[in-house]
RNA sequence: GUGGCUGUAGCUCAAUUGGUUAGAGCGCCGGACUGUGGCUCCGGAGGUUGCGGGUUCAAUCCCCGUCAGCCACCCCA
């Protein structure tokens, strides 16, 4: 063994970036026909722009090291910062609502575990500059239009929806000062899979009483429609924007779920996830409406290629080959050899993808290498054939052959 | 960062209570096979048993350390 890539980093060998570019196509498709112009921006940034923007957490996970021009620099753990600097410099110029999309590479320093490396593609998808929910549903249905692109159904994923206004009116209503929310929204967020006395722990450490303390279970436990209802007019956005999703017919996707809180402490109001439907993988997608960030309302969510690209492989939608051969050829003797480059060149110049042997070897070995190749047909040149101007086109799968003029071959026909 | 489990060929796994030259299947390379692939048969390459140390006449096996992976916690791009 010759060492490996660092870990938490990922060597992608052909089959692996077949499953990539898959993903990053696909992003690309959907966002295009959303309507979402792609940007980039540096992997590199300065330091404080982490420490200023992000809490202290995502600090500590920061690759940074010192440049030789002494600058404090961080690889981007994630890509709203470098989009809001970018929206900042020409907000003045920029038609509202700004609908961009990115695929940033983005490192963490962190112990890695399945679904979680120390670098990953994540496509990033925000609005700025709207403050209706039919933003909110735009980008919701964009994600679940992904899945949907990838060969995903309801039954596969399932996107699970908040709203930080709904949980914040629910509680206070019930008695849940402000200054305790914060804890409130971390018990919420956790009460799926941390036990209950733990919960209620953190809650009595945080000065909870016992009636507030149910309140935030109850709230917790709150599904669908019934939260909307109990919210009132706090629930009027979320409920727009659900029946918008609706109206697009993809109602089947959409759970109200007042567990979803996310851990970002930039969130103002709607939230969102996708799941794995079996709940056995991690999120993969996440994100929400951010208005304090920028001076405009945005809203924007993320989703990775590292638990995606996990789904579609158990769940057997990944792409295989990532070349599509349209023939073999074959030379039957050493004197066949001129004709079929000159065939090979000429289908290539007609865009056809072509393959031969690199090295002369009996009619054997070299359809051997086409089916290994995955070649749909071998074309195979032979001197008898060749007198007459024909050359044999055998169809690998069905096994049936034919002889076809020379002439049409080299104009790109294989029939 | 904390705790638990696991590291044998490219992959999946064997190897008697610690025992002599660490095996098999798949994959890979070559041959049977000089104008027809997938099948079959034969042969070959490929290992510092993650790494380092210790115990022992003898370690893949037991002990310690370390690195890596997995799982949980933390956190959630």
């Amino acid at each position: 063994m010759q060492g490996k890539a660092l870990p938490g980093f990922r060597d992608f060998y052909p089959e692996d970036l077949t499953l990539r570019n898959h993903l990053f196509a696909t992003w690309r498709s959907v966002a295009g026909r959303y309507g979402f112009e792609e940007y980039d921006g540096p992997p590199l940034e300065s330091l404080e722009m982490y420490t200023k923007k992000s809490g202290e957490e995502i600090v500590q996970q920061l690759y940074t090291f010192r440049d030789k021009g002494d600058r404090e620099v961080a690889l981007r753990p994630e890509m709203t910062p470098t989009l809001a600097r970018m929206v900042a410099a020409r907000v003045q110029a920029l038609k509202k609502p700004i609908r961009w999309f990115s695929i940033p590479q983005l490192f963490r320093y962190e112990r890695q575990q399945r679904g979680r490396l120390r670098e990953h593609f994540q496509l990033n998808m925000d609005i700025i500059g709207e403050a209706s929910p039919l933003a909110d549903a735009e980008l919701m249905a964009a994600a679940v239009d992904i899945m949907r692109a990838l060969g995903l159904g309801p039954k596969d994923v399932q996107l699970r929806v908040s709203d930080r206004r709904v949980l914040k009116s629910l509680l206070m209503s019930r008695g849940v000062t402000e200054a305790q929310l914060a804890t409130a929204f971390a018990v919420i967020d956790r009460s799926e899979r941390v036990p209950k006395n733990v919960l209620e722990e953190m809650l009595r450490e945080t000065g909870y009483g016992k009636p507030e303390a149910a309140a935030v279970f109850d709230v917790a436990g709150l599904r669908g429609k019934d939260a909307l209802t109990a919210a009132g007019a706090a629930a009027e956005p979320l409920g727009e924007a659900v029946q918008a999703l609706e109206a697009m017919g993809l109602g089947e996707f959409v759970a109200i779920d007042l567990t979803i809180v996310r851990g970002l402490a930039y969130y103002t109001g709607i939230v969102f996830e996708l799941f794995d439907a079996q709940k056995t993988l991690r999120a993969i997608a996440g994100g929400g409406r951010y208005d304090g960030l920028l001076d405009l309302p945005a809203l924007g969510f993320g989703m990775g290629d590292v638990v995606l690209g996990e789904l579609l492989k158990e769940r057997g939608v990944a792409p295989k080959a990532s070349i599509e051969l349209g023939a073999f050829l074959v030379a039957v003797g050493g004197e066949d050899m001129p004709t079929m480059l000159r065939l090979a060149h000429a289908m290539r110049e007609k865009g056809i993808a072509v393959e031969y042997g690199l090295r002369h070897a009996g009619v054997r070995k070299q359809l051997e290498l086409a089916s290994a190749r995955g070649a749909p047909r071998a074309v195979i040149i032979g001197p008898e054939e060749r007198k007459a101007g024909l050359a044999v086109v055998r169809d690998l799968r069905a096994g049936t052959e034919a002889k076809v003029p020379i002439d049409k071959l080299l104009n790109g026909y294989f029939d």
